[in-house]
DNA sequence: CCTTGACCTAGACCGCGCTCTAGGGTCGAT
DNA sequence: ATCGACCCTAGAGCGCGGTCTAGGTCAAGG
């Protein structure tokens, strides 16, 4: 049990934390590919766990399943298109961090607003609770 | 020209950078209320721009539209929900703190396959661009 | 007078990313 | 042999957040 090299969808989407459905979903997206056993069903050894896992993040990064697919088939076109790969994870850690400066710049704005908030309704300064501001 | 006090729907999509029809969507939705002129049409002044400014703050941080309209709710009730909408906004604040911890988890995982990826496609390292890794 | 352009409403439609249903197969234990 | 827990496919349905259309009003300019 656990990672033991091949498990079953239901098994995958335990340890992966992806949902059944949705791991069929990408399958069907082409985002991945996944082994069958003799009467069809998948099996997802510790590559296949690794591309789950790996599509998880770029998903909850914001990358669009088009784009995913797009570099799944680079990677399994191997070396020839290694650059085009890359060149697209190196853009999309750009586009991350340009997201993460942008939800910076939002949650000063937004502390700026609590603050002007909580000098409006309670002028006096009683002691807070520590948290951050 | 501007911000003069009372644009059209028009003029605030463009000074906002909102979009007439998701303007006009934020209202039907109550997460704003419009003054009208005489013949019905919508004048944005400079504190219903200032609403509309805040409230893409809050979308492009991911707070859900039904969230804003309780907060929005709150705000026109007055003082008497006053701490709840600074409430709100404190846990808006704790949840953007989150996302943004969560996404630079996954920068530095990116990152990590980016430089794993370098190393197999061209083991030698020229100069590079200068970018960051 | 009539065109042009910007505005109005109600409501249909869309793209995305799932998520679920129907209908059916397989396998191991009782 | 039949039950239960799993698996399969194809395709429908959903929640969200817009985005657009149809059909109409109004005001200014030529």
């Amino acid at each position: 049990m656990g990672d033991s090299p091949a498990m079953t969808i239901g098994e995958a989407a335990r340890v992966t934390g992806v949902g059944i459905h949705t791991l069929r979903y990408y399958e069907k997206q082409d985002l991945l590919r996944v082994p069958r056993t003799a009467n069809g069903q998948r099996r997802f050894g510790p590559s296949e766990l690794a591309s789950v896992r790996f599509i998880a993040q770029l998903r909850k990064t914001g990358m669009p399943i088009g784009t995913i697919r797009e570099y799944a088939e680079m990677v399994r076109s191997g070396t020839a298109t290694a650059d085009a790969s890359l060149q697209l994870l190196e853009n999309h850690r750009d586009d991350v961090l340009r997201h993460l400066d942008e939800q910076k710049r939002y949650l000063t704005a937004i502390r700026l607003k609590i603050a002007a908030y909580r000098a409006e309704i309670q002028p006096d300064e009683p002691a807070g609770d520590g948290a951050p501001t």
